[in-house]
DNA sequence: GGGTACATGTAATCAGTTACATGATTTA
DNA sequence: TAAATCATGTAACTGATTACATGTACCC
């Protein structure tokens, strides 16, 4: 059985969630919740779908005629490869692959003054506060905290755990506008870590 | 011009850095230090110069015999691309692709009670103490704010612009140990935005 | 019943990773 | 000079994105 990708793994924990769906309806659930943290296109399914079939993961029927509609569910297998990811070891971070780092690492000072870095910073604490917005609406879509709701939004049982997630995506999302801001406001020394303040 | 993959913009960036450089330099640069932000392999560059070679923003030279070493350069078409892509529009925010957050999301209450859960925390946050201890030697390294140092890491020109890079990666892995340790302590719902406190 | 939006699938392409092969230089 | 290490390149494969093609239902 070779390693599976991180994708593989969200197509195995949503099934497991609702016992089964097309990958129609995979997507959909994808860009309402985890797609937040973890997105990709929906053609990326069938291919992730196809490699869980093949390895005796994931269990798929297809419809005899018209839309030829494709059903997946899991097998015990795959529950099981399930369960040994969410308890096996997680010691690696990813990294944190930002273009808005990207672009102000290469700028050069002197050149064009420092406008060029300001004005990345503004668009970036925008971009952010956007996002920011976006997990709000969901946070208070789903805000019982014990739930007997079936509001849209992260929900399909927006427990804890689903709660931990959006909320690192909130505080991620204030540290990326207080860190733009800070330089919007004046300049990328103000972040630097080697100056006093 | 189709438009370029980050990546691409990182070769370009640290092309116009160092006048000219053999992919093999590039990776070495890129490994101590844009790629903390935007890692890739080796294997890349080769494919990535390739494609830059056949948009013409690159010149290969290549030697006749023996190794047959590339050596690679911007043109005044990359320089200007690269010019466009720092000054242009930057208001698109990455996703944070997590593969703890993933797996949080994934966890289901009740069941094996919530200890998966703050195993996964511990892991978690001794994985992000490791890495700001990477970002931390990088910084001592690169002490002077007014540098007319050639010590190792972050360096090539460490300027105000490397530091807020990396201001960000130390903050980032700040918040993460405090949402991890969180966790850990006193499980997921420590964390949800949804409680008190 | 014709248009619009929703639902479904495939193909082509591009990006990224792993694995391998080999040349050159240093050092024991 | 043999072993170890540094330097260099390519191939094969897996993962991810874009673009396209078409089917079905609803609604005016």
């Amino acid at each position: 059985m070779p390693t599976l990708s991180a994708s593989a793994y969200v197509i195995l924990g949503l099934l497991e969630q609702s016992g089964s769906a097309t990958p129609y309806a995979l997507d959909r659930e994808i860009q309402q919740s985890i797609g937040h943290f973890w997105g990709f296109p929906r053609s990326q399914i069938y291919a992730e779908a196809a490699r869980l079939v093949r390895h005796g993961l994931v269990r798929e029927e297809r419809e005899g005629a018209g839309r030829r509609r494709r059903t997946l569910s899991l097998t015990p297998a795959g529950r099981d490869v399930l369960a040994q990811w969410l308890t096996g070891p997680a010691d690696q971070v990813t990294e944190i692959r930002d273009e808005g780092l990207l672009r102000i690492f290469f700028q050069r000072v002197g050149e064009s003054g420092t406008e060029p870095v300001r004005q990345l910073a503004a668009q970036q604490r925008e971009a952010h506060r956007r996002k920011l917005a976006q997990y709000e609406t969901i946070l208070a879509s789903a805000t019982p905290a014990q739930p007997a709701t079936d509001a849209p939004g992260l929900d399909p049982g927006f427990g804890p755990p689903q709660a931990a997630a959006l909320a690192f995506g909130l505080r991620f999302e204030q540290l990326a506008i207080a860190f733009w801001t800070e330089i919007a406001e004046r300049g990328a020394s103000a972040v630097d870590p080697r100056l006093p303040e």
